[in-house]
DNA sequence: AAATTTTCAGACCGTTTGGTCTGCTTTAGA
DNA sequence: TCTAAAGCAGACCAAACGGTCTGAAAATTT
């Protein structure tokens, strides 16, 4: 066992170093600084262009890996593969990624804020017919847009989650209850049926994902895809009638 | 390469084929016939009880390896860990089964009727408003005491369903076909919004199934489990309140 | 241009894992 | 009781795979 750790340059890690609160996963990083002394600084502009550099080549390792782990998860997906996909040797990637566990959380996380997005924008002062009109919306683009996405997301929330948890309950904790208190509101201001919030989340939720989720199976049934604009619209409409029209109090009742 | 294939009892296994229509994955099947001269034919009693045992090991392999299986998805889980979840040696597994392909083919069939149950019961002859409830609960049901099953079949579904796709195209496609017809029906006579049924399907199907395949996040979201059955109670409503209300005509429109 | 650091590829390694081979034990028919 | 098949376990194997080591080409600094 040898103290030296991933390969990776030690120095430019540090200015590299992204602003999510670790890089290292267990703390194997080398930690071996350069002598201070005689010390190279090398100039803005050219580590400009080293970081520019660095960040695509991590950008398309991370987009192939997103597509190979959505598609067969992350046990069945292999990093040659990945690393074929991205065009990139495999030692390459592991020159970027320490391990294969850490591309896949590092590929979660960078999903992380995309993906709680459409729910963020709830807010009390809002219409909720327009609101969820809005929220059905957004997530059904990003169905649409990011079925890679939605996908992972889908399988590691399914296992229960275990590799982001730490990193995901917290803030999806803090939004649902946020936004339970927000259709709590609603529905005591009698804009909405009386339901429990959360069952109302869910459904929103599992709707639109499904679209995303079940890509294959909608278009098998429906014979149209997602990027028919007007089966965008359809889809759209229908889960407004279904779903507005039962949390709308009627005018009669 | 031996042409000997898998070892399995070939005469036994004429007996013990079951009605499925095919066995063999890939026709690598013994096939070697026994010579019929001197055949030794068992009898009914000694017949059954081997069956007996065997179907019951079989049973317990195929347990075990949906439990693996949901919860690591194909390539996560290994033989061995089921194995020794079913307390059964590799080899032994291997007796009953030929691979882990077919192994886990043979879970996924064992489930296909279970799982495309709910839908069946809709008949044009029903109450909508009854039907629809009938099938959350149902549903709801399924998702609470078959969680693994959910979500093995949702894992697969998502990634296009690349094993039992034959299996599972015709009878899904069929199904739907009828379904649709059935509300579109109701739609017809008036019982019913008037929404693409597949939106109606997928949105029944959606949220019901989002208890059983975020468990874990409903559980932390709610604090309860569908096993409370006030929250099952609570989650039924709330689906019959959303969806329904939604499809059923209003009086004033 | 020399020196140093970053970037990257090819060969290699240890482990895991699906799957097999050999042969022993049990069952059950004759 | 003898024999043949079914049932089963331990050792074993080859391939796949995650990951490392060596070292060399680019890039950058001095």
């Amino acid at each position: 066992m040898s103290d030296s750790g991933a390969r990776m340059s030690p120095r430019f890690k540090q200015w590299t170093a992204e602003s999510h609160v670790s890089v290292s996963i267990k703390g194997k990083e080398p930690a071996r600084q350069p002598s201070r002394k005689r010390q190279r600084v090398p100039s803005a502009a050219s580590l400009n262009r080293r970081l520019r550099n660095s960040e695509r080549k991590r950008a398309v390792i991370l987009e192939a890996a997103l597509a190979t782990f959505s598609k067969y998860g992350l046990h069945g997906a292999s990093i040659e593969q990945i690393a074929l996909q991205a065009d990139v040797s495999k030692t390459n990637l592991f020159y970027y990624f320490n391990n294969k566990e850490e591309l896949y959380v590092s590929v979660l996380r960078s999903l992380l804020d995309l993906w709680l997005k459409p729910l963020r924008s709830f807010t009390e002062d809002q219409d909720p017919v327009e609101a969820i009109r809005d929220y059905l919306r957004v997530k059904l683009e990003f169905s649409r847009d990011h079925p890679e996405e939605s996908r992972l997301f889908c399988m590691e929330v399914m296992q229960g989650a275990p590799l982001i948890l730490t990193e995901l309950q917290q803030p999806l904790h803090d939004l649902v209850e946020n936004k339970i208190a927000v259709i709590q509101a609603w529905i005591d201001q009698g804009k909405l049926t009386a339901i429990e919030p959360y069952h109302l989340i869910f459904s929103l939720w599992a709707t639109t994902q499904h679209y995303a989720d079940f890509r294959v199976q909608v278009e098998a049934v429906a014979g149209k895809t997602l990027d028919d604009p007007d089966f965008f619209q359809e889809t759209l409409s229908s889960l407004e009638t279904i779903i507005l029209n039962g949390v709308t109090p009627r005018p009669i009742g």
